[in-house]
DNA sequence: CAGCTGGCTTATGGTCGGCTGAGCCAGCTA
DNA sequence: TAGCTGGCTCAGCCGACCATAAGCCAGCTG
């Protein structure tokens, strides 16, 4: 066994006599899968709201702009609502679902791993807890509040599981 | 402003005077970007380490794992060593690096976003702490170890943005 | 009422990600 | 020596992802 794999327990082991079918994470790449719908979402997490802006700061073009803002409607990760400005007729603008606000760790957690490894000279954006001011990570914690590393972890069968 | 937007603080005001380039988050995409990618780095967590077993457990085709595990040993997230079983030839076998082991919050959040929004009766497969027991997920935290929400942060100028 | 702007859509084409199906080579086993 | 198995490679194809270039429409401003 790796010495940076997971320990399997209980009904997941041996471990050929499972796969992962209905993987949750499969899932979620099936929703978000492509480069384009994770900088619209980091332009989200930053504020953006209006078609302009997704376009001018991720660099994307139009068409696949509008196409991925569909999408993610769509998916509820964000939503669409009219605003107005004074002077200017209604328009929609994109905002994050509660749904959307939740993949904040994956973006964080990918954005540190390549802070770290990716970066000559740290990262070029710093997230900071408001107030207190310290700079803020992704990190795996169990339930009783344990700092959890990649050895410690086990599999487990879960509720939503196929029984056969 | 979006309730579920970072804030801004300091040199990043206004919005309109940065763009993300040179974003870690872009530059992690670059590397792993594939859902096939996710997948064998899933598989190599819960301990596959062999071809078969990579083409096996996530059903992707001869051609595409190979291509994928010589892209992730090139990035150095996987490492080919030989290994040999009794009355076997050598044979190569895939290891996570530490370089890879670091992608696990990553994976982690992704899939416990995929089990809370896209699973009907919960995670299929549960991750444990090892001892404790108890259920792991991942989260935000600052460097004082509080928990931090979407409207608790705010984002900075890191040492490696690039000054003009 | 002409022009401009924001927010798109349409058309076209290149590159990438993935599949199937076939073949190859090393070395063990019969 | 012939076959089998693991770990690949090669060829050919299709659909998804992304770009550029152009056009469209609503409604404000001159």
């Amino acid at each position: 066994m790796s010495a940076n794999a997971i320990q399997m327990t209980g009904r997941l082991e041996p471990r050929a006599a499972w796969t992962a079918e209905g993987c949750s994470l499969a899932k979620a790449l099936d929703v978000v899968r492509t480069r384009s719908a994770f900088l619209i979402l980091r332009e989200a997490f930053y504020g953006a709201t209006r078609f302009e802006e997704f376009t001018g700061r991720t660099g994307l073009s139009d068409p696949v702009t509008a196409e991925r803002l569909r999408e993610l409607t769509e998916a509820e990760i964000l939503r669409r609502e009219p605003y107005r400005e004074p002077g200017q007729r209604t328009r929609e603008r994109y905002r994050m679902t509660d749904k959307g606000a939740e993949l904040l760790p994956v973006m964080v957690a990918l954005m540190q791993w390549g802070d770290r490894w990716l970066q000559r000279r740290g990262a070029p954006v710093e997230l900071r807890h408001e107030g207190c001011g310290a700079r803020v990570h992704a990190e795996l914690r169990c339930e009783d509040d344990h700092r959890v590393g990649v050895e410690e972890l086990e599999l487990a069968s879960g509720p939503g599981a196929r029984r056969r």
